[in-house]
DNA sequence: CTATTATATACCCATATGGGAATATGTCAA
DNA sequence: TTGACATATTCCCATATGGGTATATAATAG
């Protein structure tokens, strides 16, 4: 075995700077493949194998509108990792545990004075 | 060129299933070669090569004990992944925006009335 | 229908991968 | 010193990669 697919999983799929780079254009809207060639350089066909890659694991969607194909960025499907890297996220941020009990705080609050919302 | 290589960056380095679980076992502490060896189904040699690479991008560091080397988590290394997924968390967690309001006014609170803490 | 534009796919290639097995290095014990 | 234990390194291999170039497919224009 070589090393894990990258259309297996959002992971592989982000490890390469060229899909995160086509993530952040899409995160400012809607973009043709053309327009993702001109933004970054890189040779229109392997934008569309990196677009090809971030369709299979979910990351983007596709639109067709004439004979332009409009990608559209799909967040959620990131989730997976920020949910994995948060766990960690207490080692570099000691003011987490405080926001945690804020928000226990808050949520006790928004039960008692709001119930009924 | 083939894919970017795996000690390049972090975001390479936990690509792979089987480094994110070395790092998983490590978040409870540190821990032998052999003591993850016996946790993860894997011959010795690879769990090894893993190592190497997540000590390449600082995502480990080693201690000498004896004849053992014990394997300790480096957190904040990970921080690249979380900044970079944050900026796509509001996609799917639409109360981000409502906490975003509430740390703004608990700032200014924090700047007012502790002026000088 | 033909040409042009927009995108996707197929092919080739150099390279890095992760697993496996064997072996080297390092450390302690007898 | 010799042997057992712990870990790292080296070699080989099948495979997936990402880039490049050429070409196929799709849609609109003329």
């Amino acid at each position: 075995m070589a090393r894990a697919a990258t259309t297996t999983d959002v992971f592989n799929a982000v490890a390469e700077p060229r899909r995160r780079q086509i993530l952040d254009i899409l995160a400012d809207g809607e973009r043709s493949v053309n327009d993702l060639v001109a933004e970054i350089d890189l040779a229109q066909p392997l934008v569309s194998k990196h677009l090809r890659v971030l369709r299979q694991v979910g990351l983007v969607s596709v639109r067709d509108e004439g004979r332009q194909r409009l990608y559209r960025l799909h967040g959620p499907a990131l989730k997976p990792i920020h949910d994995w890297v948060a766990r960690y996220q207490r080692t570099w941020n000691e003011r987490l545990d405080a926001l945690d009990e804020l928000l226990n705080e808050l949520q006790k609050e928004e039960h008692n004075g709001r119930t009924g919302e």
